[in-house]
Order: C-alpha cells, then structure tokens, then sequence
DNA sequence: TAGGCCATCTGGTCCT
DNA sequence: AGGACCAGATGGCCTA
C-alpha cells in the first residue's frame, strides 16, 4: 500500500531538505541545524539554553510539514482514485487517449445531463398528460442544475485556456426547448459524449 | 520551443 | 493542536 509512496516520499524528502533549509526557512538559521544528528557536545550545550528548544522547534516544525505533505499527497492521490473511478464509468472511445481532469469532469457533466435528459423525455413519451409534463423542468435526480446552456457554460469556463476543448459546452446539449427533440432523444447522450471529445465538435 | 497537464510542496484558513 | 481543504508556485514530461 505504501509502497508507492515510500518512492515519493523518499524524493519528497531530498527536495525538501533542499528547499525547506536553504530557500524558505533556512535563511533565518544559520548552521542548518535541525536535520542533521548533532554532536554530543551541542546537544548538551543546547540543554542547557534556549538553543536546544529552538532546534527541536524546528525539528518539529519540519515534521510537521513533512507529514503534512504526506497527507496531502495521499488526498490528492484519492482524488486522481476518484478521478480514474469516473472516468471507468464514462463510455470509453476507441481512441483510448486517457481523459485530462478536467476533460473527465466536463464529459461527466454533459454525460449526466445527457441522461437524465433521455430520461426525461421517455418520460413524456411513455403516456403522462402532456399538460403535465412540467416542460422545462429539471431532470429527475439534477434538479435544475447541468443544463448545459446555462450553468455549465460558467463552471466549464475555468478552462478557459481553450485550446484543447473549446466546444465541450456550447455545443452539448444546451437548449433542448424544442418538442422536436424528441425524436433525438436517443442522440442526445451520444451528443454530449461527442460534443465533448477534444477535436470533434 | 511554447503550451498544456500533472505531481508535489507550501502556507493559509477553517473545522473538530 | 492537528487534520482537511484550498490555491499558488514550481519543476518535469509530453506534444504540436
């Protein structure tokens, strides 16, 4: 279980030590005391004064962060899990290139929305009281949310980097007003799902 | 080589 | 006090 990160943290260490004593820190000390063992000698020097409280404050400080760091890597380590379980959920393309983050979590929205829109409309089709229908109304389990055309466009914006998938938003499915969807219903996934895909739109 | 994506470190903030 | 979460910074790798 560890074993992946005992590489890391192997690494993490070194560039720590690096950067933690020389760059941020170290300035303000001036032997670079903290990590090294000691001589004899200081240590007893230092338990007699403040000096020895200042080290081993340091010392913990750097514990500290270091198991700090080893936290954080292991939540974000849990999200990429969670990321990786997303994307196995997801149709998956015959062109088989993995999904960036934010490719995935896009095509996740449109894909959802896809759905629940399908959902929806068999809905209608399957006999309720066209009256009843409340026509614009959210998907079952979305509430109002992923509409594409209104939220989403927002919260897909962060990337507005754009070069890679510029047209996710705009062209999946944004306003499924019309009646004559209907008969697209069964597209409407596939829509999304292509509308997505960086380089089709 | 520039730009995109990613992993990691880091300090700050909030919560328990 | 310690942990979780977050956002910024940094550096490496890959591709057009």
């Amino acid at each position: 279980m560890d074993s992946v990160y005992s590489d890391i943290d192997s690494n993490s260490c070194d560039f720590f030590t690096h950067t933690d004593d020389e760059d941020s820190r170290g300035s303000a000390s001036p032997l670079r005391a903290p990590r090294s063992p000691q001589p004899e000698q200081q240590q007893k020097k230092r338990r007699r004064g403040r000096a020895r409280s200042e080290a081993t404050v340091q010392v913990v400080k750097k514990n500290r962060r270091l198991k700090a760091n080893d936290r954080e890597r292991n939540r974000m380590h849990n999200l990429n899990d969670a990321l990786d379980a997303l994307r196995g959920v997801l149709p998956a393309f015959p062109d088989e290139t993995k999904l960036t983050k934010i490719e995935t979590l896009r095509f996740a929205h449109n894909y959802i929305w896809a759905l629940s829109e399908t959902i929806r409309i068999a809905d209608l089709q399957a006999g309720k009281a066209p009256g009843d229908a409340p026509r614009l109304l959210s998907p079952p389990c979305l509430g109002e949310a992923p509409s594409p055309g209104s939220d989403a466009c927002s919260w897909s914006s962060s990337g507005s980097s754009s070069s890679s998938s510029p047209a996710y938003c705009a062209s999946s499915p944004g306003s499924p007003a019309a009646p004559e969807d209907y008969s697209y219903l069964q597209q409407d996934a596939l829509f999304a799902f292509r509308s997505f895909v960086p380089g089709i739109y």
